[in-house]
DNA sequence: CTTGAACCTCTAGTCACTAGAGGTCGTATC
DNA sequence: GATACGACCTCTAGTGACTAGAGGTTCAAG
């Protein structure tokens, strides 16, 4: 009797435990657990002993997820295009300002990059190692007044964020 | 009497309170106390009311981690490299090797840009809105299998870090 | 002497997970 | 049926590099 509240959803289904949805998706069991918590995954059936049991949506749903973290979707915006998904009969014209919005910021950190990469480059190209630090390009470079066109600390995330 | 310990630094060199210091390097009066707590700027002198005040060395020392952090370098790479500066006698050779290792960093994250911006494009220009959901590109994108070549979740930072 | 901006400490929040402690479940084998 | 053991459970805390806020104190100008 116990058994039914998973063998009645389950009978024509494959439920998997997990593991195996983790190893399907690539995605780690604790940031499964992770989406299930924040909402982004509905929370499955579970077994008689209190474990998770997944079906083919939540695969499918998963994959979606997974798909588009890989894309840079913050997760905030991901609910939003979870949401539309769930509604296939909307126009999607929100779903395409969304990627367009996504590429434009795919583009802006791109740019950041390659001016960061630019001086970076010039940094390293003029210490050849060997010399003193005292003489040397790279301390000297970061040692020298701030140009006046760097991006306050608070506004910027060059280092973990591009 | 209790005024010396600041006036006895302080006589021959112009201290400065922690808002002047903010305003002088674009760094914000929170980030800088919170420099002061992970080590990396050193602690200051008290004022008699155990305010902070700063002087010439600190306000280099400031300028000196705001750009190495604006060109990317991580906060505990930023110790090395400040450890290296306050020893003017040893060769660079280190120094050079992080700043190449940051470029390389930098090179690293614009590729895997570069790479989704034109998957994004790719799918952001089969979408021209206004379908339904159910036919719409960007939602078939992500709904489709992953691609084989795509980077296990846990060791990807496509979203924050590019 | 009064005002009010600037300062202080301490705690918690951000983002998207990741790691660990300490315990329970499921199943294959004997 | 007992046992072993990997997979699972919840809960809490940690990551990086700050940021924000509460609640209180100090400084300097008028």
């Amino acid at each position: 009797m116990k058994r039914a509240i998973t063998s009645d959803a389950a009978a024509h289904e494959r439920v998997i435990a997990i593991g195996a949805l983790a190893a399907r998706t690539g995605v780690k069991v604790e940031t499964i657990r992770y989406y299930e918590q924040v909402g982004l995954l509905p929370a499955p059936e579970r077994s008689e002993g209190n474990q998770r049991r997944y079906g083919r949506r939540h695969l499918e749903r998963l994959a979606f997820i997974r798909h588009a973290r890989d894309l840079g979707f913050p997760v905030e915006t991901l609910r939003g295009l979870l949401a539309l998904a769930d509604r296939p009969d909307m126009p999607c014209d929100e779903a395409h300002r969304i990627a367009a919005r996504q590429l434009a910021d795919v583009r802006r950190k791109i740019a950041h990059l390659r001016a960061l990469e630019a001086e970076l480059d010039r940094i390293a190209q003029s210490c050849l190692g060997g010399a003193p630090v005292r003489d040397c390009a790279v301390i000297e470079a970061l040692a020298k007044e701030q140009r006046a066109d760097s991006v306050p600390l608070g506004k910027r995330d060059a280092g973990s964020a591009c």
